[in-house]
DNA sequence: GTATGTGCAAATGGTTTGCAGTGGG
DNA sequence: CCCACTGCAAACCATTTGCACATAC
């Protein structure tokens, strides 16, 4: 029935990947978008999501959690932590190895399956740390 | 400048703080909604976000990160850890203690200062481990 | 009385989708 | 050729907001 359909290339998907793989940032779509635009102009935003979904199928890049807020890309796919600044919603990566979990203990739990986790800290980047910082 | 409000006692923020923690679904808004609306069917969807957001501020309920999709929200706020259905998006509270993390070393990381971690275990629930399961 | 809360409906904003045309294999 | 990919714009859908009225205190 639903066979997956045969990926072709595309001057617009190879961009997008290269461009997020440039930044450190977890651009939003918008921001990559931007970027991306200054290489392909006629780019759609339409086409940007397209290919960020079908990258995000193929694992070249990940979807991080968007908490309420706008969906942030990774181009970085080896497991890593993530600090997230409650209050302008900054995204930075935590160097060094992933926290280790149990997860072993966790397998029965809930009757769910674990295949991972996802391990996000909160907190508040230098610039929001600063008193007289407007609330955004 | 910014004087919080006063807050002040209303029925419809009663009856949505009530609903929630009298299922531990962690329901959507709209869902959360539906059952509101049996206690009180005038209540508009705009009301049950507002107090959400509200009862969010003040501590007596978590939103949890919506990974994308729509938000859902917990009564209990404790620090526990969910697993969440990859497949479904469903969600579960895992029992227990939170996993214990080194948070002191992270301190000084990326120039946050870290104020807690959000931890979500990714799995596949009972019903989407079923082979004969259709993807939704 | 006055400011907070509500219902309603319209606006917003991120994301998705339908469609006709383009182009990779 | 064929079917995946694109640009465009409209559609979608969760969430927010403006407004006039209701109501807690």
């Amino acid at each position: 029935m639903s066979e997956k359909p045969i990926r072709r290339q595309s001057r617009q998907r190879a961009v997008v990947l290269e461009e997020l793989q440039a930044v450190s940032s977890h651009p939003t779509a918008r921001e990559l978008y931007d970027r991306v635009r200054k290489r392909l102009p006629k780019i759609s935003l339409g086409t940007v999501y397209r290919n960020l979904e079908q990258l995000c199928g193929s694992g070249e890049v990940c979807r991080l959690p968007a908490d309420g807020a706008e969906a942030r890309f990774d181009a970085d796919t080896q497991p890593h932590d993530h600090v997230r600044c409650v209050r302008c919603g900054r995204l930075a990566d935590l160097p060094g190895t992933p926290t280790t979990l149990t997860l072993e203990t966790l397998d029965e739990t809930a009757g769910f399956e674990i295949i991972g986790y996802r391990l996000e800290y909160l907190g508040l980047c230098a610039a929001c740390r600063k008193p007289d910082n407007p609330v955004p």
